[in-house]
DNA sequence: TAAGATACTGAACGAAAGTTCAGTAAACGG
DNA sequence: CCGTTTACTGAACTTTCGTTCAGTATCTTA
């Protein structure tokens, strides 16, 4: 790769990268164009020159997103022994990985604008793999014992509600990692134990 | 109160109710005064004469939104016993009650547009009163002895999390009534008694 | 080193959306 | 019953924003 390649390369990172920062927290109608040039330093039409649209470079934050995110995960998964400290580590993930899934409120946003588009498929995707990684993360507890018997379909989308509110509250009170961390190590602990003394229906 | 103020009222109900579903659905950006306009009939101008511009609209929305749902917890307080039937209680109104928080997300999404506005400042007071409430709900189960001591206000946290979470779930999903009560309740439970067998730190 | 490819600029365009306002019709009040 | 206020219309404006494109500079390669 010579000297050319690489430099432009390196702007199309940036470009992505900031586009991911504005798009997370300011979500998808409010970011523009000119945000992303105003943070880059670059062009509009160098935007266009690397990127087909808006939509394009929102499509490819996607991607690009729950890649790296399971990548992380996989490398992660081994050191982790019962399925309470997986339901741990996994929490912990979120948080450092760019506090949790920061693209999620923009892509619902799109989502409700268009009902014609490539990002309602790849969203309705997204969201039926996180549904099924809930579900094996908790089924795997329950196989072994450690979890109580229960519909891991539903208990699924009860641990993907939790992750997703949670992510909003601490990109919205714009908190440090480490209250995040506790916050999340918290509602991890409350998942698994209850907040209540003796069982209840 | 003569004809004309009771018609004026009216039409300012109406369109201030197909704002409200068009916010919730599309969220602040997407939904444009000419999508208000073809919901109800009205012109563009009688919108701008019932309220002071799109903000103002969206302001008043929230102040109406918050102040109904207290209400109505008010008059079915009374109802619940235990801290844990409080909660139940607790997640079937929001769930009744408009399918939950609905002006949140597209209250947040204004939230990162501008940094100067009232809607800032009323979100915030919006965040605080909502953690404050379900601080004393918590703590109220633990003045009573239902749940184990704790820190109630970062519990608090993790209650508004879950309750925004699912919220968005299930407007995304357009799940109905009946599936998100079953959800909401499961969490409730969940909440309450665990996922994990035997106590687990 | 010269020709061509690549990376980038920024002004201009068109569509969309928020806002305004002169005008109209209906209701009110004296 | 007539002047005045109120409720409302819709065309016109202003701004914003995504997108395009002709032009420029830099690097590659032969």
């Amino acid at each position: 790769m010579n000297k050319k390649q690489l430099q432009s390369e390196q702007t199309r990172k940036r470009i992505a990268e900031a586009a991911r920062h504005l798009f997370v927290q300011k979500g998808y109608k409010a970011t523009s164009i000119e945000d992303i040039t105003a943070a880059t330093g670059s062009s509009k039409g160098n935007i266009y020159y690397h990127f087909k649209s808006k939509e394009g470079l929102f499509l490819y934050l996607l991607d690009e997103w729950d890649r790296d995110w399971f990548d992380k995960w996989r490398d992660k998964q081994h050191l982790y022994g019962s399925a309470a400290e997986k339901m741990h580590g996994f929490a912990e993930l979120l948080v450092i990985e760019d506090l949790n899934h920061p693209l999620t409120q923009a892509a619902d946003e799109f989502f409700g604008g268009e009902i014609e588009s490539d990002i309602m498929e790849k969203l309705s995707v997204m969201t039926a793999d996180h549904l099924r990684f809930n579900q094996d993360l908790i089924q795997s507890g329950m196989d072994s014992g450690e979890f109580k018997a229960g519909d891991s379909a539903k208990l699924a989308l009860v641990l993907e509600g939790l992750v997703i509110g949670l992510s909003r509250l601490s990109r919205r009170s714009n908190s440090n990692i480490d209250e995040a961390l506790g916050t999340y190590r918290l509602a991890v602990d409350v998942l698994l134990n209850g907040l209540a003394k003796a069982p209840h229906t």
